[in-house]
DNA sequence: CAAATAGTGTCTCTGAGACAGTATGAG
DNA sequence: CTCATACTGTCTCAGAGACACTATTTG
């Protein structure tokens, strides 16, 4: 092995969830050079005997202070230009989690110096690294796979209404979709969700029934995000 | 840098290709250990200073003799479970490659080594390293691309018909088409194909125009894949 | 001419979107 | 009661699939 370019791998994550009606990211100020005092995603080196995901889901619990959230990870991409960390030759594995609405939004080891922040804040320039293009990559794929996944679940508690996954939507999408329409459609597509029985109460307005996510892994049809103009 | 664990990075590539009415994956024979002998993905270690889709674009063109194939190549991800490679702890980047059917299949430096091979011919088990699991994730990529991208047109060569261009659907997907429903919806998406004002001439059967790809980037509306029953 | 392939017209059915109308809670 | 939210029914339009039909070549 010695003989190979060494190269120095790391897990970075972009951490998203819905609050109000703002689509955010968790982030980390970073204490240390280089990029020091600058937001930065949350991530870190892989240890020499650690699966990625694991390193992912590592860094995930310590920076939420939650160990195996109900939420979603998966594979991003790879980012390697040479010259990305002036370290020297880093390679980072990202990975994307969608997460709900947190009781206490961020209560891990490094709490003091992360916080969520909505993506609509965010422009060009305001992270280390190439972290602004992960952020981006990881909220488009977000976006799409809204479409023909059921993943919007994966923002919402174990139970929800179809208003709150309505909202999922409306808040990753940027767009207002008719509470009707989408309604039939939610609870016409196999497999998206399941009633459980329940209901709301104590809110304004008529009940609504409570659901869990559902089976299907894909939407069929899927979701449709209307025309961008 | 010396202080963060040191790993060897890889690209490995899944080059596709429609060759008669079969979807073939290019394959090296690997000369030496490990795994010496069996069947693998191209690819080789990424050098110290390159980046990581130079490194796939370079390792194509030594294992195909072709500088710039006019086809399509997109990272697939990333598979860095520890022990994957005897060798030591060794991160490979997976790329996805879409060619059209070469006139000279494979003239690089590895030729004798390196073939073309029908998918339909492959099982668990043929290839080498985890290379069985990134072959499937790059055909899953490549028959979900087709649907909502113009992709297939990557398979075919500069100037296409609509029949080449449903014979790629109907090899990849392994389903039939309805001709004339295709060429309708085909010819009516926009921005999927443009025509050149030429047409075939010397084949059974009317002359068909000569189509190239149109600009768009995804397929509005998606091309429908039959559900699988 | 027949056979083969290219391309068009048209019908039916499904599903998306618009939106009226009904149900059931809080105040 | 009013207001708010949950949910249902129904209309219209776009697009997918089935398939009859026309167009243009080779042999």
């Amino acid at each position: 092995m010695s003989s190979y370019p060494p190269f120095a791998v790391t897990v970075d994550l972009v951490v998203l969830t819905v609050q109000g009606d703002e689509l955010s990211a968790l982030l980390v100020r970073r204490g240390v050079p280089p990029y020091e005092g600058q937001w930065a995603l949350p991530g870190g080196f892989v240890d020499i005997d650690e699966d990625l995901v694991d390193a992912a889901v590592r860094e995930l619990s310590e920076e939420t202070g939650l160990v195996d959230p109900a939420g979603h990870l998966e594979q991003l991409g790879t980012y390697g230009t040479p010259g990305r960390d002036p370290r020297g030759r880093v390679v980072t594995v990202a990975y994307l989690a969608l997460l709900p609405d947190l009781p206490a939004p961020v209560a891990g080891s490094d709490a003091a110096s992360a916080q969520w922040q909505p993506v609509s804040r965010l422009s060009e320039g305001d992270l280390a690294f190439d972290h602004d293009r992960i952020l981006t990559d990881g909220l488009e794929r977000a976006r799409a796979k809204l479409e023909y996944t059921p993943l919007a679940a994966a923002f919402c508690p174990a139970e929800f209404t179809i208003a709150q996954l309505r909202a999922v939507y409306e808040t990753v999408w940027q767009t207002r979709l008719d509470p009707r329409n989408f309604h039939r459609k939610v609870t016409g597509t196999p497999g998206f969700v399941e009633s459980t029985g329940r209901v709301t109460e104590g809110d304004r307005g008529r009940p609504a029934q409570l659901f869990h996510r559902g089976p299907a892994s894909l939407l069929y049809p899927p979701m449709l995000r209307p025309a961008a103009e």
